[in-house]
DNA sequence: TCCATTCAATTGACTTTATCAACTGAATGG
DNA sequence: CCATTCAGTTGATAAAGTCAATTGAATGGA
């Protein structure tokens, strides 16, 4: 019998429509990890504990006060195969169920120090076989690798981010301010090669004379990735001027730019300044609201075309 | 009975050595993309195949001539556990074993056209699902997720990489450029602010003088992800100048240095130039083994702390 | 040419997981 | 106060995971 078969078909990635294309890059992607991840779950096979029984241990390790409802809705597992691996785990004497005070059906699930002893050579060599995996690659595209799985994290939930640190900006920053505002402005308000000069040369300036006395940076930092920036400088003894303002756009509404304009603000006070100026255009209204919050005013508006699509350039003040 | 509970312990990433800092970030994506992959699995679950199954099926439909321990092997599935659920798959008519020519043992396993049929939904819904985790990202987004996690994948496994192309620069190319040129040689070899003031603006002028006949710009880019860069410009009528060329740490030793090399090579012979000269400094001994294969010799060299450390500034030429 | 070795594929035995449904006893909210 | 919801358990059954053993076919030197 010739057996009816057939042939395989490739993915046409080219000739999709560009929404479809990022979906079939995300499948790729899914199945590469998947498989990674599976080749890093095997370390625990030399372990007598399975799988499903680690994940559970290793999330009582890092939470408190966690009940088997938890942990079958956040670890997926169906609830009578959870009462069945936690029964497991009871009898082996890792982990022990404390009754809840307030609610008698509920039962908070905790590691013993006999779990914890388990516990520890198993995160150990997994600690291990990540290492490993990184074992071929240069301190600089470990930090690329951790910065785009930070990326992965917080483009697919925003909510997952950690917390935001304000600091000053060190080599390379200002180069990478420029290229994420030329990036946000060439694709959404399809500003041209003139704005992309225009900032580039803002940064070479800033960077020729800077004065951290009377100038600053801002650099708006979440799990060591970079998601925002601005920076003051000197126009005269008098004025300040706030430049190149930019949020990521999925860490937007959660009160960034706002500390960032505040830093600024604070800072041209501190130094002396009477007046905070800057230049934006009418399309960036985000932006727009952020400074009227702050105090600014506007006080000059023209419309142009510096950029390609006609905008209207607006100046707005602060008098300190 | 008092149950012997511990307390968690949090994840004390601030004290660590960047290192394990790194290991336990990765560790932190593995657990969070687990999930995800979990949630997405779950879509097979209205089919009446399962997992497993399907993740066979998956595989034949893209892959040509696998045989069993193929499919065990990649998929890291037991033989054994193959076996049968190849088995069960047959029954079913969704696959045929087709006997080898060459070696008795094996025999290749493909899909039916009743296999590609079952398999046809059960893909439409993974994308789908897919999409629908997407559908809260602007396009902007979207295409900085797909970017991120072909780092992910280039960066564990540079293998991995699509083919490569190289295009003119788009608007936001070059800022992007200069800003991954500004974070190599800051990080590699300890370069200044300097540096990123230098190519910022050399960036700005390149942008306002570009002339699309004397001038050129050679972007690399493997999985829509730009992974080097070369410009050429023109000094006078007779002498054209290279500038800004680099390669992504992974991508190196593909020939992507030699590809952007010569294309600047072609450029400058077609377009009528009589000299390619270049600057670059000693310590970039890749870069300076890519101009000496291309043809370049060496006319100039001065010692320099223009940027930082000493170095030594070099003058190539090729004669056309 | 032969034979120990390796390899593809299967089978057996057994444990654990996955999934669905049913059930108990305890909260909860009109 | 009572229908409803919820935490947790138990039962049944198919599938997956694991380890060991087996068959028959290649393979690579001695």
């Amino acid at each position: 019998m010739l057996p009816d078969v057939e042939p395989p078909t490739p993915i046409a990635a080219a000739t999709m429509p560009p929404r479809d294309r990022s979906v079939e890059r995300v499948r790729v992607f899914n199945r590469f990890y998947t498989r990674r991840l599976d080749l890093l779950d095997r370390g625990f096979l030399a372990s007598p504990y399975t799988l499903g029984e680690v994940r559970i241990l290793w999330e009582l390790a890092h939470r408190e006060g966690v009940s088997a409802a938890d942990l079958s809705r956040e670890l997926g597992i169906d609830p009578g195969q959870m009462s069945r691996t936690l029964g497991r785990l009871v009898g082996a004497g890792l982990i022990a169920r404390v009754a809840d005070a307030g609610d008698a059906r509920r039962s908070t699930i905790a590691l013993t120090a006999h779990g914890r002893e388990v516990l520890a050579p198993l995160e150990a060599e997994q600690r291990r076989r990540v290492a490993a995996g990184l074992r071929g690659l240069t301190p600089e595209a470990v930090g690329r690798l951790v910065a785009a799985m930070a990326d992965v994290e917080r483009l697919l939930e925003p909510e997952r981010a950690g917390d935001l640190m304000i600091r000053p900006h060190r080599p390379g920053d200002v180069a990478f301010v420029v290229a994420r505002q030329a990036r946000l402005y060439v694709d959404d308000f399809s500003f041209d090669e003139r704005f992309e000069e225009l900032i580039s040369r803002v940064a070479a300036d800033f960077l020729r004379d800077f004065d951290p006395r009377r100038e600053a940076s801002f650099i708006a930092e979440v799990d060591e990735r970079i998601v925002g920036a601005v920076f003051v400088t000197r126009k005269d003894d008098e004025v300040a001027k706030l430049r190149l303002l930019h949020v990521e756009s999925e860490m937007r509404g959660r009160g960034i730019g706002t500390r960032l304009v505040d830093a600024c603000v604070r800072f041209a006070r501190e130094r002396g300044y009477r007046t905070l100026t800057l230049w934006t255009n009418d399309v960036l209204v985000e932006a727009r609201r952020l400074y009227e919050r702050a105090g600014f005013r506007l006080v000059a508006s023209e419309p142009h075309r510096m950029f390609g699509p006609p905008l209207v350039g607006e100046t707005w003040d602060l008098t300190l």
